[in-house]
DNA sequence: GTCTATATAAAGATAGAC
DNA sequence: GTCTATCTTTATATAGAC
């Protein structure tokens, strides 16, 4: 059923048009990007991305599946750097600043999240997986910080999972749509909301 | 310069094309529907939707623009109804549960402001006018509610008001990119918000 | 793996009749 | 104001040579 190829299978070339591809959806989205463009910013014509990747949702679920894997990789990296929750939520807003940071780029799922009426179920399956991910690794690291006295106790762990995700996201969706006005990253944003949870 | 047409001064037949349009900005993004697909909604062919608006900038700035007035009338009726600040900030988050309630329609502007990069720059520039205005009376309430006591004191009212701000416009993107997962809306996101800020 | 050439369909837009 | 017909460009995709 899932004939998709699988991201650590990827010949140097299809590396580099994924590459290029991540990037155009995290500034234009989905429907905001074409092979065209993936061609000229790679140097290749149309017809060899297609040779690896047949059709355009076939391209957008790896680059999807390969932004997962390596945001879990670096949440296990960042586990290994960091003992306590709030350590641990800071060093995670700060994953969304590296993101936003670059070229004001958006994170791919808050991309795609927004477009899900208008990409193949494919796709929108895949971003439905990275939130799904990202908050039941949230709830699990601020319910452990309550158990562990190092976040206030009594306030729901997965509600504040979601505030928590869910100003991120949308710190850089606000972000990028205010252009030059004053405006904090999803770090000083993060780095707020953490300090109201300590103990 | 600006020559695109008032939104006070729409025909019935303009007006049911921006109505049309709008929701289907907020499912599927600018580049995510065409003329055909207002011209099915509304029963009509699309050269007579060129007819009201010339190009898709253009109705799409109309669009905009009614969003953004729309808005503001909404935050009028909001401080006639409600005098302090608490209730005045749930009342806020509650506009963003109306949009997104109907049928997990995002915001329009964080919707077109999640695409920046991808749709006409006079349509980008409205959309920067929608989060500056939000800003400064997000700002406004938070402080004057400081400063009478309903809220606690203490806090940057700008850096409260983005956090609000941002979480409301995320909990659009992440609520609808979850699917079925259970998932608390922008108002009772914005409740546990404010609760945080009361005095 | 990459190319040229080509097919097919859709998108944005215009001309001109009614 | 709406229509049919048409134009132009772009997007996605395929065929087949190198």
């Amino acid at each position: 059923m899932n004939s998709t190829k699988h991201f650590s299978e990827l010949s140097p070339a299809a590396e580099r048009i994924v590459d290029v591809a991540q990037g155009l959806i995290q500034r234009a989205g989905y429907n905001g990007f074409s092979y065209e463009d993936i061609a000229r910013e790679v140097g290749i014509k149309k017809p060899s991305i297609h040779h690896h990747f047949p059709t355009k949702a076939e391209l957008v679920a790896v680059v999807t599946q390969r932004y997962m894997h390596r945001f879990r990789e670096a949440l296990l990296r960042l586990e290994g750097r960091h003992a306590r929750a709030p350590e641990r939520l800071l060093a995670y807003a700060d994953l969304f600043e590296q993101t936003y940071g670059a070229q004001r780029q958006l994170c791919l799922c808050g991309m795609l999240g927004a477009e899900a009426d208008a990409i193949p179920a494919e796709v929108a399956h895949e971003v439905q997986q990275f939130f799904k991910a990202n908050m039941t690794w949230l709830t699990d690291v601020i319910a452990q910080g309550q158990q562990q006295g190092s976040l206030r106790a009594g306030v729901d762990p997965a509600a504040q999972a979601q505030l928590l995700l869910c100003a991120l996201e949308g710190a850089m969706v606000v972000g990028r749509a205010a252009g030059r006005v004053a405006h904090q990253g999803p770090a000083a944003l993060g780095a707020a909301l953490v300090l109201s949870l300590r103990a």
